[in-house]
RNA sequence: CGCGGGGUGGAGCAGUUCGGUAGCUCGUCGGGCUCAUAACCCGAAGGUCGCAGGUUCGAAUCCUGCCCCCGCAACCA
């Protein structure tokens, strides 16, 4: 009788759809895939949940501003990175939408239920609150009392709103954690979450917000959607079937909980406070363990739009193909360290590893085999001692793996299998099939050595499926044999004697010149080179940003409005650094009878010393406003350029100060 | 002293928990081989492990101070 094949939960974060997804984000999914497929290949029963979290204000206004639904919207973008996954080769077994009918149900039912019994309290959101920008914010955050994005008045306010009672669980998920030692992954995390979160304190969270209306209502209080997490979280257990009144599909009785959430590091509080605390108030079991990836760098910076820095997987995909793409993530991005990508590094792993040491070892064997053999491969017995090393690395190599992917080490495990892949290379240089050819007595022996060969490609192969399906197959159907049952991977030899290898149409990984994907990288972005890219992106880094600030201008003003603008030169008497903080000088200007303080944020052009003496133009009849705690009377006059660069403007010849600017 | 991560041969990284000859891949140079995708195999050069102190018989690893880089936060009048 088979044995019931054990359940094998996991999970990566929803991804968000406010828009195309880079292959930073990417990476967390096909690094799940590679654990799923591996732990599948085990033999475990695997069920595979990935999805879009589809809610929220940012999306409601992104939709607007599109002219379309939100509804519209977010089936766009879900499409698209469903795509993205797809293309990936991702083996998910369910895609989950936060706006899918059954998930909106429960999260109504789950948040009805923690309110009846107590967990889920209304209470309200106080603090000051701008009604033209509908912000809320809370006194530290106010600019001298106004609002920090207009600065206009606001006025004390409540938002009624849902909270969490969190700090009523805290003890039992401090107690969880140190009875389970592995659940939080890396652990150098645990230490983060206990000492920033759990011991000064957890406070209430809000699980509901009044202030948009794109999520779920909150249905017996209609004004209030379900805020984030309460939302987002859920989709674990939704999408096995879980009901909050006990009629569960059995899908969740079978797979809950999950063995393994895959996630950002960005949000592993969420996944290790918040998400257990939902659960124990649920009644339900914890996941196993959660583990925070790291980040995918760009040439060492983080890929944001905003700094043009950001590289997709389609692109990547078009120019080196979905297995090479896959392994480079995997096979790059260490444990607990932000990874490095750019164009040149992708090529010159893709080169040295796929294609020459992979790709060509399974070329050179099938070549020899078809030109001795013509593609049968026999183990005639001729063994020699050369062998026993390459037999008992191959037999030992699934053990190292497998050891390694427990730990979530995928770049290890990668390397495992490289390592050996180089010895089967150099295997071939002791043995020199090519002499041996040369000689009719050696053809046993011969035949021996190739049979060897093959069945580590194979061995090799069947490890390396997880992370290179498509290959793996490849090189399957090219050696006719099947993909290799993990349990008995420790044991060489299991090849069919006289199997035969077919010729390849095409090799497995092509090489290619850095300079052939720079051109296709030319062709895809309209000439600009991907290195120039990544220079201008951290030179704009050194500057201030200004995109966010940057304001629309209406095309025309009248004279009156102009007029508006008080301007009159100053001239700097005083100047220093204000303290912590990396852009601000305090000047104290002169204008005409008058001293003013003028704070400016050009600390990193000009320093105090350069500063004192100056004539500047400041405009006097503006609002003050208080920077890092000082009262700023004015604003100092500059140019600024494309990368942020400023110049302080002058008067051109010599003025007396105060004099006005018209 | 806001929080966190990091600084190891030209590049990307491991090693730091529990001190003991500084390791891997790529690149470079030299050699070999020809089955193979200018590939593969062998060998070599190249590092005062950010800096300065300290503990120790011995420090990349432990302690103290400092410098630099990168995120987050703050911030741009």
């Amino acid at each position: 009788m088979k044995a019931e094949k054990k359940p094998y939960y996991i999970t990566t974060a929803i991804a968000y759809t406010s828009g195309k997804p880079h292959i930073g984000n990417t990476y967390e999914i096909v690094l799940t895939d590679a654990i799923a497929r591996f732990k599948r290949n085990q033999g475990l029963d695997v069920r595979f949940q990935t999805g879009t979290d589809e809610h929220g204000q940012k999306i409601e206004e992104k939709a607007a501003a599109a002219g379309v639904t939100p509804k519209q919207f977010v089936d766009g973008v879900a499409e698209e990175i469903k795509g993205i996954w797809d293309l990936m080769n991702v083996s998910y077994d369910k895609f989950i939408r936060t706006t899918d009918a059954d998930h909106e149900k429960q999260v109504q039912k789950i948040f009805k239920k923690l309110y009846d019994q107590g967990d889920i309290y209304k209470g309200s959101y106080e603090g000051m609150y701008c009604t033209p920008c509908e912000s809320f914010w809370t006194p530290s955050q106010l600019v001298d009392g106004k609002c920090p994005d207009c600065g206009r008045e606001v006025k004390p306010a409540k938002e009624e709103a849902y909270f969490f009672r969190m700090s009523k669980y805290a003890d039992r998920l401090m107690q969880y954690y140190d009875e389970h030692p592995e659940f939080i992954a890396p652990l150098s995390r645990k230490n983060e979450m206990v000492n920033n979160f759990l011991k000064p304190g957890l406070q209430d969270l809000c699980v509901s917000r009044t202030s948009f209306t794109w999520g779920i209502p909150v249905d017996f209080d209609p004004k209030h959607v379900v805020y984030v997490w309460l939302d987002a979280l859920t989709n674990y257990i939704t999408g096995l079937g879980y009901d909050a009144d006990g009629n569960s599909d059995e899908l969740f009785e079978k797979y809950w909980p999950a063995d393994v959430h895959v996630i950002g590091k960005d949000i592993i509080r969420f996944h290790t406070i918040y998400w257990p605390i939902f659960l124990m108030a649920l009644g339900l079991p914890l996941p196993k363990r959660v583990f925070g990836h790291p980040w995918l760098l760009m040439g060492g910076d983080k890929m944001s739009k905003s700094r043009g820095n950001v590289i997709y997987a389609d692109e990547l995909v078009k120019i080196f193909g979905v297995d090479a793409v896959r392994y480079f993530v995997l096979n790059d991005m260490p444990f607990d360290n932000d990874g490095n990508i750019t164009w040149e590094l992708i090529n010159d792993r893709v080169n040295s590893d796929l294609a020459n040491t992979y790709g060509n070892l399974v070329s050179r064997t099938a070549a020899m085999a078809l030109k001795y053999f013509d593609g049968a491969l026999c183990d005639m017995g001729a063994a020699e001692p050369v062998d026993a090393e390459l037999k008992a690395m191959a037999e030992a190599l699934y053990g190292k793996v497998a050891a390694r992917m427990d730990e979530f080490k995928i770049s290890d495990a990668l390397g495992e299998i490289f390592t050996f892949l180089r010895r089967c290379n150099k295997y071939i240089d002791e043995t020199a099939p090519w002499l041996l050819a040369k000689d009719e007595a050696k053809k046993d022996r011969l035949s021996t050595v190739l049979y060897n060969l093959a069945e580590s490609i194979l061995i090799a192969t069947a490890l390396l499926q997880p992370f290179l399906p498509e290959t793996a197959e490849k090189v399957f159907a090219q050696f006719n044999a099947p993909q290799r049952d993990y349990a008995k991977l420790d044991k060489f030899g299991l090849l069919k004697n006289g199997a035969k290898v077919s010729p390849a149409e095409t090799h497995l990984f092509e090489r290619k010149n850095y300079k052939d994907v720079e051109a296709a990288y030319e062709a895809m972005h309209g000439g600009a080179k991907p290195a120039e890219e990544t220079k201008k992106a951290r030179k704009a880094d050194n500057a201030p940003k200004k995109a966010s600030h940057e304001p629309e201008y209406p095309a025309e003003i009248s004279i009156d409005d102009f007029g508006k603008v008080r301007m009159q030169v100053g001239k700097v008497i005083a100047s220093e650094k204000v303290e912590k903080s990396d852009k601000l000088l305090k000047n104290t200007v002169q204008i005409g009878d008058e001293t003013r303080t003028v704070v400016s944020g050009i600390a990193k052009f000009y320093t105090p010393e350069q500063m004192v003496g100056k004539r500047v133009i400041v405009v006097t009849n503006l609002k003050p406003a208080k920077l890092r705690g000082i009262v700023s009377e004015g604003m100092i006059l500059c140019a600024e350029n494309a990368e942020g660069k400023l110049c302080l403007i002058s008067p051109e010849s010599e003025i007396e100060d105060g004099s006005g600017i018209f």
